[in-house]
DNA sequence: GCGCACCGCGCG
DNA sequence: AAAGCGCGCGGTGCGC
């Protein structure tokens, strides 16, 4: 048996790893002494990537607030059994921080299924977001375990990952990366962090649990641990992909990147991706502009190098004659290589023996709450073409489904606000930007052609926008193109059209500013405003909100016996795959779940087919 | 080899 | 009166 001594939080801690399988008979000692306890639980593993063919389970960590043990499951025999005797114990509770890659390393590895350990789960990472949703540099605590560890439970908190990287690099010639597959399981370092893990959320649960209940979050803390395990199924589910179709595109994509990089190496620019190059090149050839970058260098974005290539500002219309070469080849190369690394080729190396990606939801992610997805980052993936989303595809015999709401922002901006003229015009089913339109263009509107309507459309349409983001009529103008003179009367006449938006407004920011700077969201989410940008109230409140809907839904599928056929969510959207005979029926069925209403406003959706592809509901041809 | 700030860009 | 919101990722350039 090793045993290391530790202190956490002024207490003395023990740390034991049981070296011969007779030792873990001391072991399920301390599993039957701490039983109706919850327990820690962490694993450490070759590398984070779960579904990787190397992928293996290295230790399996169990420990109280003071004592923890290091099972070596590599080990098998014993060792596994051992632990995942602990782990399926139906009355046996645990308590992980950011349990979703913990309980797909146990599944994954047969140690216990998702579905058999997940609702015995807590996670610290929720419970400090319900605390705190801000990063540390935002302000907040932080959301890793050791930041929130050294706010709730040790101002000295050890670095655990931090200092084993050094040993990586020192004693095995690794690096951050390389090193958790190589190194020894006895290594003192190793298992003082590894046991140190499970102390730390053990305590970190106390700590956090007590302050969730105190503020009256124990209700919201116990579905975010149902959402959590639901977007951790569609982890272990992931998504096809269609390896053919993706290797020819980013052969495509990286012989189109070539061509442009040559054209801008030309004109004296040998890297693309080097803005002083770009910058230094359009410079040369005369070119002048006044957009200036945060640190006030020049801005060599789209915004500026597209009107500069005279490309206008629609991809479609690429055939127009490029007035400047370099800033057209610039953006044609970056935009190119970009598809093809960032998306397409990630999509290939992310890929399991299976033919599957299995990305990283975060289904508590955002300050606002929103969920965030990596690894690859499909949420982001373009939606302007249908190339990229072209490489996911429904598994054999299925088709492609999604469901997303109308307008969920402002459908909630008008709930929130209970603005009569907003609530009346979402009420009438009309286009609410064409309703707004009309509405503030009075008598004009009946002399107005099509022409001039639609414009006028597109205008209010993004003032609707800048209410829901808090933008102002610079940032408008900036954005549309349309006259800041015309901008800012556009402004005007909708808060005059829809008051109770600037009111709600208002009312949000006195509030958070006699209440401890936060604003408190219908579904009871408490979001802390920075003090310097309080007109974001708003923003937040809706964004979290939408969020909440969008989870709630989920939640609301899976009662219905559908959240297999959940793939991804997006934000205000579900994509879904369901067998071709039946998918209109089971996302038209997803759909109407997805549909509520709220604060007396309709919260609606629309179900669509796409096809075998994702990219099928994007212009890919059948 | 690694972390960081900055820049730019994809999405809702 | 004025204030665009939230993410993830890849590249450059720099310092350790």
């Amino acid at each position: 048996m090793l045993t290391f001594p530790y202190r956490v939080g002024g207490d003395a801690v023990t740390i034991r790893f049981p070296e011969r399988p007779d030792e873990l008979a001391a072991f399920e000692e301390f599993i039957r002494r701490t039983s109706g306890q919850i327990l820690g639980l962490d694993t450490e593993n070759t590398d984070l990537h779960v579904f990787g063919a190397q992928f293996r389970g290295r230790l399996v960590q169990f420990g109280t607030v003071d004592e923890a043990w290091c099972i070596p499951v590599e080990w098998g025999g014993p060792y596994l059994e051992s632990a995942s005797r602990v782990l399926r114990d139906p009355d046996r509770k645990f308590v992980v921080h950011n349990a979703p890659y913990d309980l797909l390393v146990l599944d994954r590895t047969g140690l216990v299924p998702l579905a058999d350990l997940g609702p015995r789960v807590f996670d610290t990472y929720l419970l400090g977001h319900l605390c705190d949703p801000r990063m540390l540099h935002q302000g907040g605590t932080g959301l890793k375990l050791k930041e929130l560890s050294k706010v709730y439970v040790d101002p000295a908190a050890a670095d655990t990952q931090d200092g084993l990287h050094a040993v990586f690099r020192k004693e095995y010639k690794a690096t951050k990366h390389t090193g958790w597959a190589v190194i020894d399981l006895t290594h003192p370092l190793y298992l003082t962090y590894a046991g140190l893990d499970v102390i730390y959320a053990t305590r970190l649960l106390r700590e956090l649990g007590t302050l969730v209940k105190g503020n009256g979050l124990s209700k919201l803390a116990h579905w975010e641990h149902r959402v959590q395990l639901l977007t951790t199924a569609m982890m272990k589910r992931g998504l096809r992909i269609d390896p053919v179709y993706t290797s020819q595109l980013v052969a495509q994509l990286h012989d189109e990147a070539a061509r442009h990089r040559s054209t801008a190496a030309e004109f004296g620019v040998a890297n693309v991706n080097s803005n002083a190059q770009v910058i230094a090149a359009l410079q040369g050839m005369g070119e002048e502009w006044t957009e200036t970058t945060d640190s006030g260098a020049p801005s060599v974005s789209k915004d500026v190098l597209l009107p500069m290539a005279d490309l206008g500002m629609q991809w479609e219309r690429l055939e127009a004659r490029a007035a400047n070469p370099v800033a057209d080849a610039v953006v044609r190369a970056k935009r190119a290589s970009k598809w093809a690394d960032s998306y397409a080729q990630a999509f290939l190396d992310k890929v399991d023996d299976q033919g599957r990606i299995h990305p990283s939801i975060r289904s508590l992610a955002a300050r606002t709450a929103r969920m965030s997805v990596s690894d690859p980052a499909l949420q982001q993936l373009p939606s302007s073409d249908w190339t990229i989303r072209r490489c996911i595809i429904a598994d054999p015999g299925q088709l492609i489904v999604a469901a997303d709401y109308s307008q969920v922002e402002m459908r909630v901006l008008a709930a929130l606000s209970r603005d009569e003229a907003l609530m009346a015009a979402i009420a009438s089913g009309e286009d609410l930007h064409t309703f707004t339109a009309r509405l503030v263009s009075g008598a004009a509107w009946e002399h107005m052609d099509d022409k001039a309507r639609k414009k006028a459309r597109k205008l209010f349409k993004a003032v609707g926008f800048g209410k829901v983001y808090g933008g102002g009529a610079v940032t408008l103008s900036r954005q549309t193109g349309a006259p800041l003179a015309d901008v800012r009367v556009a402004v005007a006449e909708y808060d005059k059209a829809f008051p109770g938006i600037r009111a709600y407004g208002r009312r949000l920011q006195r509030s958070a500013a006699y209440g401890g700077q936060e604003v408190v969201t219908p579904f009871g989410r408490h979001l802390p405003l920075d003090r310097d940008r309080a007109y974001a109230a708003t923003n937040y409140v809706v964004q979290s909100t939408a969020r909440d809907l969008l989870a709630k839904a989920l939640c609301d599928l899976d009662d219905a016996g559908l959240s297999e056929y959940v793939l991804l969510p997006v934000h205000d959207e579900l994509v879904c795959q369901a067998p071709a005979e039946d998918a209109a029926d089971v996302i038209h069925t997803i759909g109407r779940l997805m549909e509520s209403t709220f604060g007396g406003v309709a919260i609606t959706s629309e179900a669509e087919v796409y096809g075998p592809s994702w990219g099928h509901g994007y212009g890919a041809a059948a």
